[in-house]
DNA sequence: CCGGTAAGCGTTATGATATAACATTTACTC
DNA sequence: GAGTAAATGTTATATCATAACGCTTACCGG
């Protein structure tokens, strides 16, 4: 993402927050700016290895308080089979997101695609299951990291 | 799963194994019996846990080799977000499984839709990604907790 | 403006999950 | 029975996450 971009990201963010009455502060705005900075999805302690080079020593709480926050907002999304985070890439329209992995390089493309998380309510539906959080992430090969294989 | 279900599952999967030339070392079926023994997932230092209980003093490298290879043969599937393991229940057809996970009491349904798989498969595709592993897992309520939040 | 209250944050400690590296033992092959 | 590969044991450590408690800061009603 361009300088440019994130400077984007973060406005609308506090614009976001603003309005619904949540305070998007120093530390979790720049845990957001982290996050955003990286093209793919960076993991907690990394993320606090950064926040302490501008701000001293820090623990983990810290780090996975604003994470908390970030994820509530749904400025960004959790990678469950990565344990780590990434930005949205709609931050005005909350929605549930997929994720494409790549077990090579660990690219990680954000999809969009309400049909199968409606069959996957459907299926939960019909065995008497409320679904609350689909979460569906494909692990594979990236398109660049495929014909590197051959 | 009654005893006589544990035993048939244990040499079926001794059947499976011999025929792939692979060996289900003690280890390896006594891990296989204690996830079978759950109904619900379970956790790889719960596991350790109750093999040490038989043979002294193990570590963790013992449990997740064996785990690793249960996987492998897809005699158990992981839930990636409980970090815990289910008896496979099917084990003479391997196949993908989906998931619903109930936040509340922590039941987890093995489901199996084809359909959806292949809709993740086709988005892969169309975006060049060649998806290996789709994990789908749906967390929410089930029928029983379901009721009783009201 | 000021004092009460709640939210956010710092800090320490610890829990939970997972693997690296290397030694030893076991079992299969010839 | 010796050679080899697979499996297991063992120690240490990496990685991910939260509990608990106290201090600071921002917000709100007076």
């Amino acid at each position: 993402m361009t300088p440019r971009q994130v400077e984007s990201a973060l406005s609308r963010a506090q614009l976001i927050c603003t309005m619904r009455g949540a305070r998007l502060t120093p530390v979790r705005r720049r845990v957001f700016e982290l996050i955003l900075l990286s093209d793919q999805p960076t993991g907690a302690y990394a993320l606090l290895a950064e926040l302490q080079r501008g701000r001293g020593k820090l623990g983990p709480p810290t780090v996975y308080r604003a994470l908390d926050f970030l994820l509530a907002h749904k400025l960004i999304h959790k990678i469950e089979t990565s344990s780590a985070f990434i930005a949205c890439g709609d931050i005005e329209h909350p929605h549930e997101s997929q994720f494409m992995i790549c077990e090579d390089c660990g690219a990680t493309e954000e999809i969009r695609d309400d049909a199968i998380v409606q069959s996957l309510r459907r299926l939960g539906e019909g065995r008497g299951f409320a679904v609350e959080r689909p979460v569906i992430e494909a692990r594979g090969l990236c398109p660049a990291c495929r014909l590197a294989h051959r």
